[in-house]
DNA sequence: CGGCTGCTTGAATAGAGTCAATAAACGTGG
DNA sequence: CCACGTTTATTGACTCTATTCAAGCAGCCG
């Protein structure tokens, strides 16, 4: 496949000149592939590239000392990965592939070249990384102050609206693409309990599951229960910089 | 006070030319004084500025509609306030006064002059917004996976780095600067439960407490059950732009 | 002095975790 | 295409951590 993903990425919420697209073709003129289940990454190596995710689903996680994980964050394609090690050496996160994945690898060096050669793409990464910042507050409220079925019902809407932006179709139902473990991983509750708030969305009339899919029955019911905000709707992004002529 | 609280903190990792300062001050020539308890920014407030906190203490928290309330990050000065409204017209969080206050507001446009002009200073921004970002995972993971008492030692360590970054006296104790509720919003906690697990960090001959003041008798043994990593610490820039000529 | 706000402590409760056992789905190699 | 082993999902019984409710105390400010 031809093209940036990351330039479709930022497309969606600003038009790119020819110019910033050729630039950010060059970041992922590499490729690499990683089968369901590879690590990308992982906690405190030695680190040195990003990448931009391609194709797949990938995740970010830490594991503490007692053993348990905790998923940081589900990344879909457009995403850039491993921003961290832009400013630290060891890598704070282990990055994994959900399903089978491509990614685009590069160099430090070629982002700083970027940022100094296109202002306002350094200004949309800007965006995206604050975007992304908000979407993490989001999470931590949910972590801190809601219940398990909130906390499920709310990464069940993430997922399906991330599944469906470059993907229009994926109204109807959607595939999740996460295990009961990984769910509970990100969401801070046992396999178990996600497993009983899973089946109480569905017997409240929720939600229905069928074979890995699943489909929302009454959206509005679920982004209540969840305190539901898209964070990559309603941007104001009058504010950037011109082109670079 | 004259001199930029920004220019000094970025000046904590790189060192800075004497055009990087003169744009850093532009942005912090109108100052503004808050009491403590006063809100500089409401949730879904509309906004259009942003600020550096030039001193004392603030916080950024969410409100749940079941009442409850999270706090996302406490703020010190030297710190970039409110960097959403760069890209939301509707402030997604609140920001406080947790004492009394000085704030440099300025628009979102003197920011994308800055980018434009100072593209390493540009890159620092983001540096800070990722160092920030890392901090909220670790908070996150927190949240999600570990006991009441060691998020409670992990903000008191949090607080205790983040106190003594300008001020190196602070080695032995150092006022919290939090109620026990407050300390019960951020850590996803009752206030209630916020007592008994210092009252156990305290019979534990981990800390002591006096008048306000917190005190490490084990910080060793504190930040093991707490699980901390200085994210402060350890940066790699060497791969940043040159300044600007 | 009186009224806050914040701290402290106990008793009862509830939400989520743990342990355990079974069933279903998936993947792989023969 | 089937058999087998592994991973994932499901469900029940019990436990435990943190919450809720309640009451008393201490310090601070007008």
């Amino acid at each position: 496949m031809s093209g940036s993903c990351f330039a479709e990425r930022l497309s969606e919420i600003v038009a790119l000149t020819e110019r910033e697209r050729n630039a950010l073709e060059r970041l992922e003129e590499r490729e690499r592939h990683l089968r369901r289940g590879l690590t990308l990454q992982r906690e405190n190596d030695r680190v040195a590239e990003l990448f931009v995710l391609r194709k797949g689903l990938m995740m970010s996680s830490v594991l503490l000392d007692d053993g348990s994980r905790q998923i940081l964050r589900i990344h879909f394609a457009g995403d850039l990965l491993a921003v961290s090690s832009l400013i630290y050496n060891d890598a704070p996160e282990t990055i994994t592939a959900l399903s089978d994945c491509t990614v685009a690898p590069f160099e430090r060096a070629a982002f700083s070249t970027l940022m100094v050669e296109h202002p306002r793409l350094a200004a949309l990464v800007l965006v995206y990384s604050q975007i992304e910042r908000v979407a993490l507050t989001d999470r931590l409220a949910a972590l801190g102050r809601t219940c398990a079925k909130a906390r499920v019902a709310a990464i069940l809407i993430e997922m399906r609206n991330r599944v469906r932006m470059p993907d229009k179709s994926a109204a109807e139902s959607f595939v999740l693409g996460l295990t009961q473990e990984e769910i509970g991983d990100a969401t801070g509750l046992t396999a178990v309990h996600v497993n009983r708030m899973l089946r109480q969305l569905e017997e409240e009339g929720l939600i229905a599951r069928e074979a890995g899919r699943v489909r929302f029955l009454n959206e509005g019911a679920l982004a209540r229960s969840a305190n539901f905000v898209d964070r990559y709707a309603k941007l104001d992004l009058s504010w950037l910089p011109p082109p670079r002529a």
